[in-house]
DNA sequence: TTAATTTGTTAGAATATTGTTATAGCGCCA
DNA sequence: TGGCGCTATAACAATATTCTAACAAATTAA
């Protein structure tokens, strides 16, 4: 689907960001010998076009605005989830126009239909038997990640990864009170629960297809 | 498959853990001279990417672990079964992707199908023709050991220690509570059983494959 | 800035699981 | 066959997990 280099070292990674031919960077900016920002200001002064996502860890606007003006394409702060990470990776591909491969994949479909549950992916919008249900972001990254994944069991410490970007342990609770919010909007009854089922001792687990609920 | 060095001193383990290079670490909170923090901190403070894997004997020890965030990939408390264990290393090992070796081997197998029984691993499910069997967390442990074992005999106090992490005697009215609440769950008769079979004075034993049970 | 919304935290209630105990049943051996 | 010890079953108590709701902090919008 696609190849990935990880280099961990800032010298190493500016030599070969120069020298080989990438189709983007996603640059952290705290690096051993050589910060991302200075990467991103070197490669940019090669006038080359290739797409650059920066992370950083603040979120001091600072960051954000040096990052910009050095010419990155897009910026993130830590912590985020993967599925934002590949969402904006992709976009930027897509707008470099050289993810073809890509975008004939997997999350290609605009919309996403179970049951009466209805995700509109693109405008994060979510409908149950036509009438629109509002949803906070994260209501919304953590329902779209269950709904990508039917069947599965994820524990809350998988979930956090996923879909917080979190890789501590430790917040646990969190999962719980935002699977209960969700709950709230989404079943006709949360305690018996339709769509996000728990998994006691374990985790929760998004309904199968083939679950015949009577 | 894997080499294992066990130290139990911390002075040693930090001099050798900075001065050797093992794949990953397993460290216990509590050491002599140096305590696991310590080394933790240190490895960390050298930029080395290794994975680490934290063991703690309170849950009160892990909330103080937790808020010093030095960095350790996992944390486990006490007690916990060789299960987990294993599978939280493979885990680390397999985010650090320097285990294809132990990919290729047992636990790649996703599901144990045993005649009419199929344990789906990965979701902690299990099927009994096809049917869907509701088993607790520690039902599913103790079945799942079972099943990777076919044909051994275990004692009360082997299978505390497998499946529960306990170390002492004197819970083998536990393990009985378990086997037979198993067994109303999975066994068309429990006074016949077909899968976890009693060896008097012994232990028990799931049956092996070649096993013709009428 | 303030106000509104979202997100994260906490505490207690509700619930499921696990461990304990008591009793009945069974297999082994004299 | 009868007694003894081991195992099975069921009811109960203890423990652990999850749910709920209200509150506090952080973020976003006005």
């Amino acid at each position: 689907m696609c190849d990935v280099t990880c280099i961990s070292n800032g010298r190493e990674a500016l030599e070969r960001a120069t020298q080989e031919s990438f189709d983007m960077l996603v640059l952290d900016i705290m690096l051993p010998e050589v910060d991302g920002l200075e990467i991103c200001r070197t490669v940019r002064g090669s006038n080359r076009q290739i797409p650059i996502l920066m992370l950083t860890a603040k979120s001091s606007e600072l960051d954000r605005v040096l990052g910009l003006e050095l010419g990155a394409d897009d910026y993130m702060t830590k912590p985020f989830s993967t599925l934002e990470l590949v969402a904006r990776v992709k976009a930027l591909l897509r707008r470099a126009r050289i993810s073809e491969e890509l975008e004939s994949t997997e999350e290609t479909e605009k919309t996403i239909d179970f049951k009466a549950l209805s995700l509109d992916i693109e405008n994060r919008r979510v409908f149950i038997d036509k009438e629109e249900v509002e949803l906070t972001p994260k209501e919304f990254d953590l329902l779209h990640y269950f709904v990508a994944n039917p069947g599965r069991v994820f524990s809350r410490m998988q979930l956090l990864d996923k879909v917080w970007g979190y890789s501590y342990e430790g917040y646990h609770h969190t999962v719980n009170s935002h699977i209960n919010r969700l709950r709230t909007k989404i079943e006709k009854d949360p305690h018996e629960p339709e769509y996000i089922l728990t998994r006691w001792g374990v985790g929760y687990e998004f309904a199968k297809r083939s679950d015949n609920v009577a």
